[in-house]
DNA sequence: GGTTGAGTACGAACAGCTTCGTATATAGTC
DNA sequence: GACTATATACGAAGCTGTTCGTACTCAACC
């Protein structure tokens, strides 16, 4: 038996195409290529192949997995919602914002207010965290 | 038709190469290419003609400005810091948080918990919104 | 005027991402 | 078995971003 092509130490940050696929996968769950290429919704189309293509090479990346025990292999996210998320924020902040959450904050609540409720949910956030604050 | 040689419409998203000389030129203001090399820090160390080549493309693409009217030019940031990270912010939002900032902000808020300096901080940002708030 | 040092311009290599065409395998149907 | 519909595998083209080598320009100095 072959040795697999060994265990990932972290799958990568997923590129926008594999973002793309994810969304779907943590949408709809595990999914037949046809699947998520039927959800696919974009301005132009996108081929059959080229999904199938960006699966086979998300498996390799370890972003999502593949059950071959069918005919139609199925694919799910191998890489949750949330620590993607958190992967990405990170880059962001690093890269533009000097390693600053904070920055990156109070940007985005200046440009974009906050209705009353939004206010609220942060608020309670906030009083959350105060309690385990630290630096 | 093809795409004109001089298109100003909007610059786009810079991309890392080309923000990470942004934020030289944000910082130290206009510089030559020398000066922009010089405060490079880096992993790794980048060509002085690589320097260059990247200010030339932005210069293009409308990121710079370029004062050729000395023997060495002078470059200038042609886009704000803050408009920047907004276009970037907004980019992060729409591709990984399904376009609501507010859950990139419970992300942030969630994931790097803030010391108390920075809760105040953010408490007085709401006050400020409160009175202006809008969904 | 020739040499040198510092500058710009430019072509090209390389890598990663995205896309798709084409080849191939397989299950089902007649 | 032959045909069809649907699957996967794979190679390669096209694009963008990054990097650098090399050629060329020009001022200054001997």
């Amino acid at each position: 038996m072959p040795k697999r092509p060994l265990p990932r130490p972290a799958p990568p940050r997923p590129t926008n195409a594999e973002l793309e696929i994810l969304r779907v996968l943590w949408r709809r769950g595990p999914c037949t290529v046809r699947a998520v290429h039927a959800s696919f919704e974009r301005a132009e189309p996108i081929g059959y192949t080229t999904v199938l293509k960006l699966l086979q090479i998300m498996t390799e990346k370890g972003l999502v997995r593949r059950d071959a025990s069918l005919r139609s292999h199925v694919y799910s996210a191998a890489v949750s919602e949330a620590s993607t998320q958190r992967r990405m924020v990170a880059d962001l902040v690093k890269r533009a914002f000097g390693g600053s959450t904070l920055r990156l904050l109070l940007h985005a609540l200046a440009t974009r207010p906050a209705s009353s409720r939004e206010v609220h949910q942060i608020r309670r956030l906030l009083n959350h965290q105060k309690n385990g604050a630290r630096a």
